[in-house]
DNA sequence: GCGATCAGGT
DNA sequence: CACACCTGATCGC
């Protein structure tokens, strides 16, 4: 549950995701997603007074958000003061104080954040810095890398602050099964029951919130079965989700719900009251959604477990992992990072000692790497002796890979996020949210060090990936940037071994299924469980490809992207914000953001100029400001090898390629070694006769 | 009657 | 397997 505050120490004109006490007197609101704990005071009386009052204040939110926001009559009230901004689209807010007539600009970009339909992170560039706060988030290893508007110059812009959903930021949970895989063992599950008999139904144990509609989604898609929901209203211009639920109590994959469920299920009776089909009793099996985790070293990760004769817990969760938080704020490396949450059975300090060697030290604007010895050697010719860490810097890379120099080519616009912070920030940022500094002495060399070298290898292992295919909605530059980028190995070759293979026994087909009334292929949970493990890329590459076809055979309409069919994961976290549950509808907001409505496949549409909104009295203008480098490839960076991956953004292989075997990958290095001229036989290799 | 808070449930 | 709710009791206005 997040206990951030609502406000950031960077701008603390704006609140978000926090509406009472300070929050009150607040410029401008921003919420993140649709969940109760991130809507405190939101309809409270005090708020609605206020917004009486101060006719220039407005919610800012996604499409989405905005749309299941409304939904609700209780919030009702907001309807005229909703601005609802689209996915990446960086826009321009004017934070005027009615009283005074002071005005600060802000422009705030809205990143997906895969926690559920709507869910976004904000990232506001101002006088004060660039910073981003997360809401809620579940974004697997690499995603990060690949939001262009986190960029700048080919580098993760400079951050200064990050707030930061750490809801699982402990070592426990070390690693949570990728979406993929939760997604495909929860698919084998349902498959292995539903298609016993037409009495055999299915129900889905969710809890009441926004999240698992991706979850309904694939299983109405992968079985041409739509999910029974107790209410669909709040997907109604939301037809890529409307379309797989229902309210026909006859279907035989339920989520609906009610206080007595579990009461009920015990009586082989449905939430919804069903207990027979055609007055031939039905045979029921329940899943509850739940999140299960898995230590560092732990290679077994089941997705399935049995806790009952017809009862089932799947793996699910709308959180990031410890590891995946890592490497998201390694990625990012912020100046700061705070903790929105703190996880039950930890304390602030703890997490923050966690966060901190992610963090650059608060003092060192130019990070000093720790083999800075190297460089002064590289150009004395000196041997130093004493530090053997530095030949772990063979390469001159004299410039941190990672961050931006300071003076970058600056931004084409009034607000230079340049970090402007004074000295005396960190006291201001202790006392504003009594959270965590990030401490320029404990950082010190060594975090630099590591920061260094997680990111070259994640950059290199993410960066080159064609994420966008020809047509698709994806940011402007996606095209440029795959025309622009050399080829990689591991791009065309992507390894398996990256992520946890312990040979798993893969699922028996559902043929398989006996008499029984549960279903075979898992065990119960008495610690001999075993279940639907977690699956190789290539398994969750296949799952894909299936659902794929599924969306071509079985509808007329397009409901998701193509690039949202690469991969089950993709549906999962990027589809939630994107396209696939991008409401129709039509809103008054302002010139340039009905534009960017009525243009979104259109690649004008991700023109990367500034929206400027109406805000605090101020006309709409339309405005184009470009900011956005044309060239945002990301640097290359060293290959770790080993990093664990939780994506299923696996990158995809080229079709036909195979990978090249160690005898002929040594036979290409000896003759490039000694300079020879390399004859390909058989098989011709595109990636070496240039 | 409403809201805020807490305890307890799933 | 620890989320994001729900319900109900209590207190204050």
């Amino acid at each position: 549950m997040s206990s951030f505050q609502g406000q950031m120490a960077e701008y603390p004109n704006i609140s978000i995701d926090r509406f009472d006490r300070e929050n009150l007197k607040a410029r401008a609101y921003f919420l993140s997603h649709c969940h109760k704990d991130h809507m405190k005071g939101l309809r409270a009386p005090a708020l609605q007074r206020r917004l009486e009052c101060s006719l220039k204040v407005y919610l800012y939110c996604s499409p989405v958000t905005k749309e299941l926001l409304l939904t609700s009559p209780k919030y009702r009230f907001w309807e005229k003061r909703i601005i609802s901004i689209e996915i990446e689209t960086p826009t321009q807010i004017s934070l005027v104080d009615e009283a005074s007539g002071e005005k600060e600009e802000i422009v705030v970009t809205l990143l997906p954040a895969g926690h559920c339909p709507g869910s976004v992170m904000f990232l506001f560039e101002g006088d004060n810095g660039t910073v981003l706060y997360t809401g809620d988030f579940r974004l697997a290893k690499g995603e990060t890398s690949r939001m262009e508007l986190l960029h700048y110059g080919g580098r993760v812009k400079d951050i200064q602050s990050v707030y930061l959903d750490t809801t699982f930021c402990d070592p426990r949970f070390y690693q949570i099964p990728s979406r993929g895989e939760c997604l495909s063992g929860i698919l084998e599950l349902v498959r292995s029951w539903i298609t016993r008999s037409p009495y055999h139904v299915v129900w889905l144990n969710c809890k009441a919130a926004y999240g698992y509609e991706y979850l309904f989604t694939n299983l109405s898609e992968e079985f041409g079965v739509q999910v029974h929901v107790d209410r669909l209203d709040m997907f109604r211009n939301m037809p890529d989700i409307l379309h797989h639920l229902t309210t026909d109590r006859n279907t035989q994959i339920h989520a609906c719900r009610h206080p007595k469920a579990e009461e009920y299920f015990q009586w082989n009776k449905l939430p919804c009251g069903i207990t027979s089909k055609s007055r031939i009793p039905l045979h029921t099996i329940s899943i509850k959604p739940s999140t299960m985790w898995f230590g560092e070293r732990t290679r077994k990760t089941n997705i399935i477990v049995r806790t009952g004769e017809s009862s089932y817990r799947a793996c699910f969760s709308f959180h990031s992992s410890y590891s995946e938080i890592k490497d998201f704020l390694s990625y990012i490396c912020p100046v700061n990072a705070y903790p929105n949450v703190i996880p039950m059975g930890t304390t602030v300090d703890k997490v923050i000692e966690i966060l901190k060697p992610l963090c650059r030290a608060s003092q060192n604007t130019e990070p000093k790497y720790k083999p800075l010895g190297k460089l002064k050697r590289a150009r004395t010719t000196a041997l130093d002796s004493e530090e053997e860490e530095d030949d772990l810097f063979d390469d001159p890379l004299p410039v941190p890979l990672r961050h931006r120099v300071p003076n970058q080519p600056a931004l084409h616009r009034e607000v230079l996020p340049t970090a402007a912070v004074s000295p005396d920030q960190p006291e201001k940022l202790r006392q504003s949210t009594g959270c965590f500094i990030a401490d320029s002495m404990q950082t010190s060399l060594c975090t630099n060090f590591i920061d260094c070298e997680e990111s070259n290898s994640e950059s290199e292992e993410e960066s080159h990936i064609p994420v966008s295919s020809p047509g698709d909605p994806g940011p402007v530059t996606h095209q440029q940037k795959v025309a622009e980028e050399v080829p990689q190995w591991e791009v065309f070759f992507k390894r398996n071994d990256d992520v946890p293979d312990d040979g798993l026994e893969n699922l028996p087909s559902s043929a398989e299924a006996g008499d029984a009334q549960s279903p075979q292929l898992f065990s119960d949970s008495d610690g001999e469980s075993t279940h639907i493990s977690s699956q190789n890329s290539s398994q969750s590459t296949h799952i894909s490809e299936q659902g794929s076809q599924g969306w071509d055979s079985q509808s007329d309409t397009v409901l998701l992207s193509s690039q949202d069919r690469n991969s089950l994961e993709t549906k999962g976290a990027t589809s939630l914000n994107k396209s696939g549950y991008r409401p129709r509808i039509n809103e008054n907001v302002s010139a340039s953001q009905t534009e960017q409505k009525d243009t979104q496949s259109d690649l004008k549409s991700r023109d990367p100029g500034v929206n400027i909104v109406p805000s605090a009295a101020e006309p709409t203008t339309l405005s184009s400001r470009k900011h956005i480098p044309q060239d945002t490839r990301l640097l290359n960076h060293s290959t770790n090898a080993d990093s664990q991956s939780s994506s299923d953004f696996e990158i995809p292989s080229t079709p036909e390629a195979e990978l090249p075997k160690q005898e002929h990958l040594q036979y290409f290095y000896e003759k490039l070694a000694t300079g020879e001229s390399i004859i390909v036989e058989k098989r011709k290799s595109s990636l070496l006769d240039t």
